[in-house]
DNA sequence: TCGCAGGTAGAAC
DNA sequence: GTTCTACCTGCG
């Protein structure tokens, strides 16, 4: 089956959106499993022309399975009315050139996404999704070769440390202890990941987030351990699909500055607020777009100087 | 070998 | 309200 709406799919799956890490890659083909209403689905996608050919396996109707698709790839997204839209704007006009193709990547699994996010914080892309990797490998449910990312119930009584993992099971020797958070490589953020699935275990409904405006979702998910605006943004934009979030780093702190305050310094909080400001609906895809535009043009290098 | 990079929490101003 | 520092790990 194919969906007739353009997209980059190697760009869009490895391009670091800390919805999940990149899918399942044999050969040409992309896998994973996701749930669709409670029910295991394995989808295998690929590229094929400018669009997405895919195929699936699991009992939902093809309906289901086409619905999914669209939203995980954000297929509905006028891409071509964004590309006019950014050919409109001087400082933006070379972006689409770079980045053609490239859609949001959004997360089937919000507590996924969340744990995803806080792992990303003062992290590299590679690190994290190494660490989300071990994590569902580690307590995910497996389905044929491919590991659902375990529930917040779950994931609430791993262990943190080797220590902890030690004291309260039979292993003789603490060297032998691999079944807990900080074994995944997630160092000082394990507490953070242990306090959220107990937020989201006891009081916080997730699901609920869906339904929000943007600036009480951001608000709220403001409250979870490990979260900052940076994350929250991160959460709200790929977990959630709320395009008018401008997720801010450095990195785009440092690309606003090049591209419209002549390299002058701002702030980060200031750059969030300019390009919510400034973009409004399309500020969610104007930084994903100037994130990979300053890494694929060389911006990026001539900046870190 | 060790310095560096990267957001958040919590404390200090 | 804004600024400083510690936090963990992989990389160069």
């Amino acid at each position: 089956m194919i969906i007739k709406s353009p997209i980059n799919l190697d760009l869009t799956i490895n391009s670091g959106q800390t919805s999940q890490p990149p899918w399942y890659k044999n050969g040409d083909v992309y896998s994973n499993v996701v749930l669709v209403g409670g029910e295991p689905v394995i989808f295998n996608v690929w590229q094929s022309g400018e669009y997405l050919e895919y195929d699936y396996l699991g009992d939902i109707s093809d309906k289901q399975a086409g619905d999914c698709l669209r939203y995980i790839f954000d297929l509905d997204f006028d891409l071509t009315g964004f590309y006019k839209y950014l050919n409109q704007h001087d400082e933006l006009k070379d972006m689409s050139g770079f980045c053609n193709g490239l859609r949001l990547f959004l997360a089937p699994d919000p507590f996924e996404c969340v744990i995803s996010s806080i792992c990303s914080a003062n992290n590299s892309i590679k690190r994290w999704t190494k660490s989300v990797f071990d994590i569902k490998q580690k307590w995910g449910d497996r389905h044929q070769n491919y590991y659902m990312f375990p529930k917040s119930k779950d994931l609430l009584k791993v262990y943190l440390d080797d220590e902890e993992e030690f004291n309260s099971s039979h292993i003789q020797n603490i060297e032998e202890c691999t079944d807990n958070l900080k074994n995944c490589g997630v160092g000082y953020r394990a507490p953070y990941i242990r306090k959220a699935s107990e937020l989201f275990t006891i009081e916080m409904n997730l699901s609920e987030i869906y339904s929000m405006e943007y600036g009480g979702a951001f608000e709220n998910i403001l409250n979870v351990p490990g979260v900052g605006p940076k994350v929250a943004d991160c959460i709200l934009l790929y977990g959630f699909n709320f395009k008018e979030a401008f997720p801010s780093d450095v990195w785009i702190k440092r690309i606003v500055s090049h591209l419209y305050f002549d390299g002058k310094d701002i702030s980060v909080p200031k750059v969030r607020e300019f390009g919510m400001e400034k973009f409004k609906k399309n500020a969610g895809y104007v930084q994903l777009y100037m994130f990979h535009y300053a890494r694929m043009s060389g911006l990026m290098k001539k900046l870190k100087k």
